[in-house]
DNA sequence: CGCGCTGCGCTTTTT
DNA sequence: GCGCAGCGCG
C-alpha cells in the first residue's frame, strides 16, 4: 500500500496513536509496517515539546532509512531537509555517530592506550580487511609464542576475526588484562543447557529398540582423526547399550579451557589494538566502543538519550543492538517493530529470540544494564503488543498457504511441534482470490523455468489485480527467487542465450563472472605463460578438452591468440590490458563496466602491477566479494534475486526455484574459529604413525563428541521460505531440478513433471571449433581404454578453487598394500592397483613428515605434510599418487599437491631422478606430472 | 528391523 | 568434514 490516500486500520491506528509506553509490535509480511511506523513518527514530532532530535528511528539499512524519511515528510510538518540530520539511521551509522562527537577517549575504557578520531577510517570492504587481519594475524604469531599449540591449529585466520565479531555483537569485549563487566561467562559455556542437548540426541529411537541418534553418529568417532594418547577409545565413548554412557556428557564437557581463553582474549584484544593503531574500525567494532563509552559516562549517555526510540525489522537485530537500544533511550517510550517470522540474517548476528521472548530478554538485559549503576531507569515490565493482522498484498490463498513453510518438516530426524508456534494468520484485503499454486520439477530446471515463465506470460489463467481490475501478466510482473546466487547467474545465463528478458537485482559476485575469468586467464598468460590461463582462454575459443589438452602440452597456440598476448605486452597499464581484453570478446556490459571501474579505483589508490592484479582477482574469486551491479535490462523484464535480496518486496508471481534436494540448511553454527589443522595428508599421518610410531598429534577428541551433540536447526531455514512465499501476490511456482527437497515434498502442493519446450525460441548456433588438432594415442599399459584426462568440470572446478582433497579408498588401499598389508582388493581399481605395485621392483616407503618452506612475500609459508606413496630405488625415486575420478578434483589440483611432495622427496634423495605421477586406477594409465617450480608454487601459495 | 558401511553433495549477505 | 540415504548383512 502506498501512504498518501489510504486511511489505517484498527490495529494500524492503535500503533500510531499509541506513543508513549513500551510496545512490541507483530507486523506480519505485507501489513502495512513502513506505513503505520512512518505515521506513528509524524504524530510524535508533531507534539509541540517534541523534534525529531528526541526521536530515534532505527532501520537495518540506509536504503530503508532513506524510504523512512522519504515517506515520512509526506505527512508531516517537517520536509526533507529538516529531516536530513535526524536521528533515523542504521545502527551503525548512529554509533559512528556517537564516536565522531564523543569517542576519543573511547578504547581507554578497555585499558588500550589509543583513541578514535575524525580520521578513523571505517573498513567496509571485507577484502581489505581480511588483508590487514591476516598482517595482524601474522605479527601476532611471531610475537606470542606461548600460545604456539593453538595458533598452529589455526588453519584459516579469518575465521578467527568472524569469532571475534561474533563476540562483539554478543557484547563481550576484552579488557587489557581480563574480561569487559562479566564477559567471561559466555567463554565458559553452560553445562546444564548442554547437557539437555545431549539428553535430546541420547534418547534411544523407535521407543527403545534403536540406538540413539547421538550413537550413531559417534559411529564415525576416531575416524579419520589423530587423537591424543588419553582419548578413550571408541567403545568407552559408545557403550555397549542403545545410547552413549551418560558420564560421558561432563567427559567432554569438563575441560581445562584456560588456554583457550586466553587466547581468545589476546587475540581479541590486540586486533582491537591493531585496528585502532592503524587507525581503522570494523563495523562490529563501532558498536563494541559506543556500547562501552555509553556504558561509563553516565552523563553522556543520558545526554544522548532519545525520548522515544522505535526500532523496525527488530527480528534482524543482535544483542548488542537490543542493549544499545536501551541505553539509548531515556523513557520507557519504546517500540520494536518486527516479525519473527521473517527472521533471516543469523549469520549476521541477528537474534530471533530478540522479538521471540522480547519481554524476558527486556528484562533480563535492562538488569544487566542496571549493573553497579542505574542505566535503565525505567519500569520495563509492562509491555503492550500489538498485532497487525490485515494483509495488503497477497491473496487469502497464499497467506494460508505459506503458514504451511513454518509447519514443515525438513526430514527424518526433524519435526515441527505446531503448539509450539506462534502464528498471527494473516487475513487478506485482496477482493480476488484467483491464485494458482502448483510445483514443478524437471532435470533441466533452468530451462523448465523459463518454458513455465513462458507459459505464464500474457495467459489469461494467471491473470493479476491492478486497481482493483484484473489483467494479463507481463514478464516483469514475475520474479524468480533463488536461495544461492549461483543458481540466479545461472539462470540468467541460460535466459541470455534464448533471449530472455531477464534481469538480476542486487549483489554479483563479480569476480567470479565471464569478463573477470577471461581477464584473469589473459593476465596469467601474460605474467606466466600459464597453462591455467592458456586453457581458459581455448576453451573460451571453443576447443574440445581434447584438443586443448593437446595444445597445452605441445605449446602450439592458435596465432591470432600469439598475436593478441603481443599486443596486449605492449600496454602499459593494467586498465588498458582489461580494456583491451573486454573488448576483444565484446563484454561491454554492466558487468565489464563496474569490473573496469573496481580494478582502475584499486590502480589509483596504489601502484598495481599484473601481479598484484592476478591477485587481486583471485582473492575476489576466492572470497566472493560481491558487488552491486545494475543491469538495467529492458523495462519488461523478470527479476532474478535470492530470498535474502527479496526481502520487503513484492511481486505479482513467484516463481520459487532451486528447491532441489540439496542439504538443508547450510551447516549452522558456522565452523569452530578455532579449527583443526588442514586435513591435507592426514590419512599419510596416520599410516605413518602406525608405521613408524611418531604420530604428529593434533585433534581433539571432546569437540569431535560436542560437535555431534549440537541438534540441526531448520527453523530459519522454514522462515526463508516463508519469505520468499510471501512476497507474491497472486501466484505462486515451485520449481526443482533433478529431487526435490523435502521442504517442497511436505507442502501440500502436487509436483508435476515439466518437460522444458523452448524449441520455438531463437538460439545462438554453437560456437565452430577453430582448429582441429589430431590427439596422439595415450601411453599406458595394454588393455586400457583411453579417456580424456580433463572431465567436464574440471575448469570450474580449478577456477572456483574445488578439488582439493586427495582421500579416496583405492588409494587408501594401494598404500596400505605398499606398505606390506594384507590387503584383498574388491574392486576392480584395486585390482588394477595391485597389478601396478606387483609390476614395480623396489621399497615402497610413507615419507616422514617433512616442511616445505616457500617463500612469498617476505614471509615464510609452512606447508607441512607427509609425502604420498614414494617408491625407491636405487637410482630413482617415483612419487605416486592414485586417482579414480578427475570429475571433483582438476588435474592441476594434482599438480599442486603433488609438486609439494616433489620437492619434498627430492630434498631427501638429492642424489637420485624424482618424478611424480598419477595412476588413473579406472579405466585408463599412469602419468607423469611435470612438477610445478618452486616459484609457480610460491604464486599458488 | 537394527547396525554399520559407502557414496554423494556442499552456503545466504549488510553495516 | 559431515549428515543423510541406500544397501547388505545379521
Amino acid at each position: 500500500m502506498t501512504d498518501t490516500d489510504l486511511t489505517p486500520n484498527d490495529r494500524q491506528e492503535e500503533l500510531i496513536e499509541s506513543i508513549d509506553g513500551l510496545y512490541k509490535v507483530d507486523a506480519g509480511a505485507g501489513t502495512g509496517k513502513t506505513f503505520a511506523v512512518t505515521r506513528r513518527y509524524a504524530r510524535i514530532v508533531e507534539q509541540e515539546t517534541v523534534t525529531p532530535e528526541d526521536v530515534l528511528l532505527v532501520t537495518f539499512t540506509d536504503n530503508a532509512a532513506t524510504e523512512m524519511k522519504e515517506r515520512i515528510v509526506l505527512h508531516c510538518q517537517y520536509g526533507m531537509r529538516e529531516l536530513a540530520d535526524a536521528p533515523i539511521q542504521t545502527f551503525h551509522s548512529l554509533c559512528h555517530d556517537i564516536l565522531q562527537e564523543h569517542g576519543h577517549d573511547a578504547p581507554t575504557h578497555l585499558g588500550i592506550d589509543d583513541h578514535i578520531t575524525g580520521s578513523t577510517q571505517i573498513i567496509e570492504d571485507e577484502i581489505v580487511e581480511h588483508a590487514l587481519f591476516r598482517e595482524f594475524f601474522a605479527r601476532f604469531s611471531d610475537a606470542h609464542p606461548e600460545h604456539e599449540a593453538l595458533l598452529k591449529i589455526v588453519s584459516d585466520e579469518t575465521s578467527l576475526l568472524g569469532l571475534i565479531n561474533k563476540l562483539a555483537a554478543k557484547g563481550v569485549f576484552p579488557t587489557a588484562d581480563g574480561w569487559y563487566r562479566d564477559g567471561e561467562r559466555h567463554l565458559d559455556g553452560d553445562f546444564d543447557a548442554f547437557q539437555s542437548l545431549f539428553a535430546e540426541v541420547n534418547e534411544p529411537q523407535n521407543g527403545g529398540s534403536k540406538q540413539s541418534r547421538l550413537r550413531s553418529k559417534l559411529n564415525d568417532y576416531g575416524k579419520n582423526k589423530l587423537y591424543l594418547p588419553d582419548a578413550p577409545p571408541k567403545d568407552e565413548i559408545r557403550g555397549s547399550g542403545k545410547q552413549i554412557p551418560a558420564s560421558v556428557a561432563e567427559r567432554v564437557f569438563e575441560e581445562d579451557r584456560s588456554a583457550l581463553k586466553s587466547f581468545v582474549h589476546d587475540i581479541y584484544y590486540k586486533y582491537l589494538e591493531f585496528a585502532l593503531s592503524r587507525n581503522y574500525l570494523n563495523f562490529g567494532f563501532l558498536q563494541l566502543f559506543a556500547f562501552v563509552l555509553l556504558w561509563e559516562d553516565h552523563e553522556l549517555r543520558e545526554d544522548i538519550a532519545f525520548e522515544y526510540v522505535m526500532i523496525d525489522e527488530f527480528q534482524d537485530s543482535s544483542e548488542i543492538q537490543f542493549k544499545l537500544a536501551l541505553l539509548l533511550a531515556s523513557t520507557d517510550n519504546i517500540c520494536v517493530v518486527g516479525d519473527w517470522k521473517q527472521s533471516i540474517y543469523s549469520f549476521q548476528y541477528a537474534e530471533v529470540e530478540n522479538i521471540e521472548e522480547f519481554d524476558a530478554r527486556l528484562t533480563r538485559f535492562a538488569d544487566e544494564l542496571n549493573d553497579g549503576a542505574n542505566r535503565v531507569s525505567f519500569p520495563v515490565d509492562d509491555v503492550e503488543p500489538i498485532r497487525l493482522e490485515q494483509n495488503y498484498r497477497s491473496t487469502q490463498t497464499i497467506l494460508d498457504f505459506s503458514e504451511e513453510a513454518l509447519v514443515t518438516s525438513a526430514g527424518k530426524y526433524d519435526s515441527v511441534d505446531e503448539s509450539e508456534v506462534d502464528i498471527q494468520s494473516l487475513s487478506s484485503n485482496s477482493e480476488h482470490d484467483n491464485t494458482q499454486i502448483e510445483a514443478i520439477q524437471h532435470d533441466d530446471e533452468h530451462e523448465a523455468v523459463l518454458t513455465k515463465i513462458q507459459e505464464i506470460h500474457e495467459n489469461p489463467e494467471y491473470k493479476i489485480e491492478e486497481d482493483g481490475e484484473l489483467r494479463l501478466p507481463s514478464y516483469g510482473d514475475i520474479a524468480v527467487f533463488t536461495r544461492t546466487r549461483d543458481f540466479g547467474r545461472e539462470l540468467l545465463h541460460v535466459a541470455e542465450q534464448e533471449e530472455f528478458p531477464m534481469a538480476y537485482e542486487g549483489g554479483v559476485e563479480l569476480f567470479r563472472t565471464d569478463p573477470a575469468k577471461l581477464l584473469l586467464a589473459w593476465l596469467r598468460i601474460l605474467e606466466y605463460d600459464a597453462d591455467r590461463g592458456w586453457a581458459v582462454v581455448l576453451e573460451r575459443a571453443g576447443y574440445t578438452l581434447d584438443e586443448i589438452k593437446h595444445i597445452l602440452d605441445a605449446e602450439s597456440y592458435p596465432d591470432e591468440m600469439l598475436a593478441f598476448r603481443d599486443q596486449l605486452t605492449k600496454l602499459d597499464t593494467v586498465g588498458g590490458i582489461t580494456r583491451q581484453v573486454f573488448s576483444k570478446y565484446g563484454y561491454t556490459g554492466a558487468y565489464a563496466d563496474v569490473l573496469l571501474n573496481t580494478i582502475q579505483s584499486v590502480h589509483s589508490s596504489t601502484t598495481l602491477t599484473r601481479g598484484d592484479l592476478i591477485r587481486f582477482i583471485e582473492r575476489g574469486i576466492e572470497t566472493g566479494s560481491t558487488h552491486e551491479v545494475h543491469t538495467g535490462a529492458g523495462t519488461d523484464s523478470v527479476t532474478v534475486q535470492t530470498i535474502h535480496a527479496a526481502k520487503g518486496l513484492e511481486y505479482p508471481i513467484v516463481i520459487l526455484a532451486n528447491m532441489n534436494s540439496g542439504r538443508f540448511p547450510p551447516r549452522s553454527g558456522g565452523s569452530s574459529p578455532v579449527s583443526y589443522q588442514d586435513p591435507i595428508g592426514l590419512r599419510q599421518r596416520k599410516l605413518f604413525a602406525e608405521a613408524h610410531g611418531h604420530p604428529h598429534i593434533y585433534d581433539n577428541w571432546k569437540m569431535d563428541v560436542l560437535r555431534r551433540c549440537l541438534p540441526r536447526d531448520y527453523d530459519e531455514e522454514r522462515r526463508l521460505l516463508y519469505v520468499a512465499m510471501t512476497r507474491a501476490e497472486s501466484h505462486l511456482v515451485f520449481s526443482s531440478g533433478e529431487d526435490p527437497n523435502t521442504f517442497l515434498e511436505e507442502l501440500p502442493v502436487e509436483i508435476t513433471e515439466y518437460p522444458p519446450q523452448l524449441d520455438d525460441v531463437g538460439r545462438p548456433a554453437t560456437e565452430q571449433t577453430q582448429l582441429q588438432v589430431a590427439i596422439p594415442e595415450p601411453e599406458g599399459p595394454q588393455g586400457y581404454t583411453p579417456h580424456s584426462l580433463m572431465s567436464d568440470d574440471v575448469f570450474e572446478d580449478v577456477e572456483e578453487g574445488r578439488g582439493t582433497a586427495f582421500g579416496t579408498r583405492v588409494h587408501e588401499f594401494a598404500e596400505r598394500y605398499a606398505l606390506g598389508e594384507d590387503m584383498t582388493p574388491s574392486n576392480p581399481d584395486e585390482q588394477n592397483v595391485q597389478a601396478l605395485l606387483d609390476s614395480l621392483s623396489g621399497e615402497f616407503r610413507v615419507e616422514e613428515e617433512v616442511y616445505l618452506p616457500l617463500s612469498v612475500g617476505g614471509d615464510q609459508v609452512t606447508i607441512s605434510g607427509v609425502a604420498d606413496l614414494v617408491h625407491v630405488l636405487p637410482d630413482r625415486v617415483e612419487i605416486i599418487d592414485y586417482k579414480t575420478d578427475l570429475g571433483r578434483h582438476g588435474e592441476s589440483e594434482y599438480r599442486k599437491q603433488l609438486s609439494v611432495y616433489y620437492h619434498v622427496v627430492a630434498d631427501a634423495y638429492p642424489d637420485r631422478d624424482i618424478t611424480a605421477s598419477i595412476f588413473y586406477t579406472n579405466e585408463d594409465t599412469r602419468r607423469e606430472i611435470q612438477p610445478l617450480s618452486r616459484a609457480e608454487l610460491e604464486e599458488i601459495v
